[in-house]
DNA sequence: GCCAACGTTGGC
DNA sequence: GCCAACGTTGGC
């Protein structure tokens, strides 16, 4: 069997929140202009799941969960003029940005703030809640991701 | 709104 | 390749 591999990806509610991606079921990650988060983004596969978290906002935390369903897009965005993650040096033979595809899965009926994640976990059992922290997609150990899980209990669809 | 932390750019 | 300057993220 294909182990599960658990992210958290951050994104602005006042931007794309997790109630846009519960009203839209799927969506496209895209807009992802840090190589260190686009480089994760390309070792995720199908199936992996992934917290959605709440950032630059009051409070920020997880909020809900999706699931990859696709890998490798390519991000349209970066040849859109129009776009503010429009980038010029990018080329259509040579696309440096990419995507993946996301399924919304639920939203947890207690979302776990910032605060209680610092309080729940260590820097090294939880990548986001270290200091300076400003990766938007990064991986989560599994033990840590069981472990939320299980104390979110169950996902309101 | 402030500002620490961090990534990127570009001159040298 | 170094590093100063600058831009962005995101908690507070």
């Amino acid at each position: 069997m294909t182990e599960i591999n658990y992210w958290l990806m951050k994104s602005e509610p006042d931007a794309y929140g997790i109630h846009d991606l519960k009203k839209e079921k799927i969506t496209l990650w895209d807009g992802i202009r840090n190589y260190q988060a686009r480089n994760f983004m390309r070792t995720m596969r199908i199936g992996d799941q992934s917290f959605f978290y709440h950032s630059n906002c009051k409070p920020p935390g997880i909020v809900g969960m999706m699931e990859v369903i696709k890998t490798n897009l390519i991000d349209p965005t970066q040849f859109d003029q129009n776009s503010k993650y429009y980038d010029q040096k990018s080329t259509k033979e040579k696309p440096r940005w990419d995507c993946a595809q996301m399924r919304y899965l639920g939203i947890f009926k207690n979302a776990l703030s910032l605060q209680e994640l610092k309080e729940l976990y260590s820097n090294e059992e939880l990548q986001v809640i270290r200091k300076g922290n400003r990766l938007s997609i990064m991986p989560v150990i599994t033990s840590t991701a069981e472990d939320i899980l299980e104390r979110l209990g169950e996902l309101i669809r």
